[in-house]
DNA sequence: ACGGTTTAGTAAAACGTTTTACTAAGCAGC
DNA sequence: GCTGCTTAGTAAAACGTTTTACTAAACCGT
């Protein structure tokens, strides 16, 4: 800038304001032509270390998941990405591996580094943190896949009771009686949530409830399908299940396949959250699909407009997107009548 | 900074240097433990865009991909991300769609972010422009999954050559005589060598040669299959394929269960790259796995290496990691002698 | 022709560090 | 008691912007 400023005999205030589209009613056309004209023959850039020290803003906006390799936050992650670059906005994704003491690490670390906002899936255990991260430390916080009752947040999650609803309604249309559920032992709002509308639905056409909940630890072990085939042993009845994860799901089939049990003539089953391995499985798995791409959008805009409204703000963005029933043969009807004589 | 040393009345300077741990045979124990403890009591921590305007410096590296939300993409960056929090620096990943112009764009995003580094998987016709990173703006470079052979560059990258002789000959003692090669009309390094390695493993057991490229676009597309389902009937004595990409797999496997083909007894399959849905699949399917682990580590501890070596180095930082053939069903032994009567 | 207002622009401080070049005090050697 | 070296520490410039408060000139109405 002092370069230019040397060049065209003008002062780096003005090429600051023409640069900071501040130069209506200040500077003359002229100028702003001429310096406009050689910033674009030069290629300059603005030092953008030197903007954030002295603006306090960096223009990025940090994303923390469990786990940036799981397929569902990594496709998010990526539409969200287009947008904040069109946006002037880099994003800078992390893990917390649902780690609390990692989180706030990782927390401060990005604060130092002068992040505008944090959109975040907050791990096990973290609602005090986070009402502190937003009350106290004034950080823009949009919360993701989960919220908070017991103070108000920005969030953007999925309609899980609803969802799971229509998993529910989906097994007894297809007439199933005996459905399962098997979930995590957990209190993060979607894995109640599921649940909760699990068994409302259930309580709704009077059914029987079969339930059934992992460990968090145990989602993706042989010690998760240890229980899952225990718990089929014992409830031999069941003739459905809706998985509340697609992890759950996964090491549910590979119990399901160890055990030969037939899909869907013996079982039927729904999981949350799509995935490719669901789509090309023998026979293909049906889900409850969360809208990636709206949630992404709805994540990367929510919190370009909250960075774009200057401070305080009065009310909170939160949204709530239907997850959608994808029915394929996993859950196709029983032949009323048996096939053997 | 400013706040300690009127507090402690010390001078910025002396709090710098024992922040900065050059402190050594310049100041006294006593004010270093002083300063030191009185750091840690409020919790200070550096302003980082001050700390980079200052040194030009950001700690930060940018990891560019075709595509994030890839699994084997995520899953390295994911272990990247560990790797390099611990030493003081934070990844920042972003997408290339495999697009020229977007690169560039990117690219120069983050020059002016000051990172101090880039890994870069570089999209197709990219050639020059990487060699003008590395060799007129003078960045530092880690290139992964591809390497030029008309300059000198840091690399990280699988033995892509011996991988599919490796796929070959594990055809060829599983019984086949009649193996395809499915790859992509691609000049990528990988793409290439998969290729050759290829070619002459069958040049050495001396087999037939059946192959097929599909276009870059068409990989994950209707039109893909059409290519693979045309070419499998233009071809029946096709006893085993060698699927140079997960993605063309997948689409293989389409076909393939739409045609009803039996895996392995009419058709056996391996495929590069490890997913999960080929460990899912029925019948499970073969692969040559990338060490995933292995190769983050590489890719990062070299490139850390990279920039702790002040200035102009030597040698470049170039490394092949071996793929593992992982025999499953898939890949079966033929049954010699006919079961049925 | 005077005071007030608008227009077009600038000087200089500030953001929070790092780093170079400096000093003042103490001490050893002779 | 002088020289030169070491030790312990500091002052101040610099990094590249943004922003506040200012000015000088032109214009405008009376």
């Amino acid at each position: 800038m002092k370069d230019i400023s040397k060049e065209l005999g003008i002062s780096i205030t003005t090429i600051s304001f023409i640069i900071n589209k501040k130069a209506e009613n200040r500077i003359s056309k002229e100028v702003i032509k001429k310096v406009e004209d050689y910033i674009e023959k030069v290629g300059y850039k603005p030092n953008s270390s030197a903007q954030s020290l002295r603006t306090g803003r960096s223009k990025s906006i940090v994303f923390m998941v469990e786990d940036i390799s799981d397929p569902f936050f990594s496709a998010i992650a990526k539409e969200m990405e287009e947008i904040a670059f069109k946006n002037g906005y880099n994003i800078i994704y992390c893990s917390t591996e649902n780690d609390r003491d990692r989180t706030l690490e990782l927390i401060s670390l990005f604060k130092d580094r002068q992040v505008d906002a944090f959109i975040i899936t907050p791990p096990e255990n973290f609602e005090k943190d986070l009402k502190n991260l937003i009350y106290e430390e004034h950080q823009n916080v949009m919360v993701f896949d989960r919220y908070f009752k017991n103070f108000k947040h920005n969030y953007v999650i999925l309609e899980n009771f609803e969802g799971a609803q229509k998993a529910v309604a989906g097994f007894y249309e297809s007439g199933r009686r005996n459905i399962a559920f098997v979930g995590i032992d957990s209190q993060l709002s979607p894995l109640v949530e599921r649940h909760e509308g699990y068994l409302e639905a259930i309580k709704n056409f009077d059914l029987p409830t079969y339930e059934l909940f992992l460990k968090f630890n145990e989602v993706k072990t042989p010690g998760g399908m240890n229980a899952i085939r225990n718990f089929l042993n014992e409830n031999p009845k069941i003739d459905s299940i809706l998985f509340a994860t697609n992890n759950l799901a996964i090491n549910g089939l590979r119990v399901i396949r160890e055990k030969q049990i037939k899909i869907p003539e013996d079982l039927a089953i729904i999981s949350f959250d799509e995935r490719d391995v669901f789509e090309l499985y023998s026979p293909p798995i049906s889900v409850i699909a969360q809208p990636i791409s709206d949630l992404a959008k709805e994540l990367i805009n929510g919190t370009l407009e909250i960075l774009a409204s200057k401070k305080e703000r009065r009310h909170f963005f939160t949204k709530a997107l239907p997850g959608e029933l994808i029915v394929r043969e996993s859950l196709h009807q029983l032949n009323k009548e048996s096939s053997n004589p």
